[in-house]
DNA sequence: TTGATATTATTGTCAGACAAAAGGGGAGGC
DNA sequence: GCCTCCCCTTTTGTCTGACAATAATATCAA
């Protein structure tokens, strides 16, 4: 009885699908940074009332996806510090599952692990944009399962959706994608070898080579003046 | 006009307040782990409305310090693996931003260093909990801003909010008050060295000890079988 | 005791209401 | 023309009451 499924039920709340359609949104652009979210205006164009929405807006400001205004929230940035300062804590705290993974990972999770490299793999040759997004999620996913470090995985999965903008501004606008999955086989095969030094560096090397990346176009956005 | 004072203003809305209270009953053990929250009871209790309550609960939840349960939301409680987790955790990012302190603070950051040093320092010697814990916030909060890092800040927040109840217990419990000074006393006067490597070690050599201290004692309270 | 069924309790969502505060705009003064 | 003050509008924060859906519980039958 050990091979039953887990049988998700997908019983999803109104205002989960409200908060996940409003992230959606400020990730693929369509909310840009700064816009004033007010409610009544939403719950017209959901179909929701003000009750579900306002719930969604919480979880949301909570996430730190919005920022209270003088007047209600509104959609926040991403400043150029901020940026760096989450990939700095991305670097560390991808540096510490890679060493966990690496020490506690079984053959399992080793095979997650291939599984997932192969699919990023693919979406990278396809150049298929919100597909590499997805399954670098995946992977991080799984470096976090096979290090038994739920913790981890929670932070990570808010600070990329911080980040999320600029992620996809970035993957689409640099031309670093064959780099960047070289970088993750790079990964992969450190874990491979069990070696906790070698894995950190490995996933550290890889965040700050994705911050370079980021952080130059970000500063090209942030000072279109300087042309 | 620099030397002006900022003025916090104590506009709470209801909900803040709430969650505030909520928060504070879970810290201080009056909301155990696993505790069912009711909705109706708690409007009765603190003599609000559902809307608010719930806007409450939704932020709590996005926090992390209530889980879903099958029906609606209970306290979470932390495993003693997730709370290994989280004290590795707390040693990459305080590594992190002992670094960044090491590096880029200031005189003024210097000078707020000492100041919650000495405040620390005062608490500890009177023995009195309640101001160790929130003056070891400030001391977080301070090298945060040195390390011009709020992103850390905001994690740390996180993650000690969630495992704030071990720490008032196992503060209360163990006798690791003058160890734990000394321990911050190290850390600043690392810092004063302006060595990244050597506040970096100093700040993880504080938090690996404190884990060690706390998943003792939390062991100890997780099987009281063995006794 | 077990199994099926009725009852209750609780959540998720809605609609409508209101005070309070922020914002905008125009009238009047300089 | 520009500034200030006041009024009006918009928007939020909160409350109340309602309802369907469903999980929990009690009730009853076999």
């Amino acid at each position: 009885m050990s091979s039953l499924k887990p049988l998700v039920q997908e019983a999803a709340p109104l205002r989960r699908k409200i908060s996940a359609s409003l992230r959606e949104a400020m990730t693929n652009g369509s909310l840009p940074p700064g816009t004033r979210l007010v409610e009544k205006d939403l719950c017209q164009d959901l179909g929701v009332s003000r009750t579900a929405l306002r719930e969604a807006l919480r979880e949301l400001e909570a996430e730190g996806l919005l920022e209270r205004g003088t007047r209600g929230v509104m959609v926040a940035g991403v400043t150029p510090d901020e940026a760096r300062n989450v990939y700095a804590v991305r670097a560390a705290l991808e540096g510490l599952v890679a060493e966990q993974f690496a020490r506690q990972a079984d053959e399992q999770d080793f095979a997650a692990l291939e599984a997932v490299v192969a699919a990023l793999s693919t979406a990278y040759r396809a150049e298929d944009f919100p597909a590499i997004l997805s399954e670098k999620d995946r992977f991080y996913e799984v470096l976090c399962l096979g290090a038994r470090n739920p913790v981890v995985h929670d932070l990570l999965t808010r600070l990329n959706s911080k980040i999320n903008r600029l992620r996809s501004l970035s993957r689409s606008n640099t031309d670093r994608g064959p780099q960047s999955l070289r970088e993750i086989e790079a990964i992969a095969a450190a874990l491979r070898t069990r070696s906790p030094e070698l894995s950190r560096a490995a996933a550290v090397a890889h965040v700050e080579r994705a911050a370079e990346a980021a952080l130059k176009f970000e500063d090209a956005l942030a000072k279109p003046d300087a042309a």
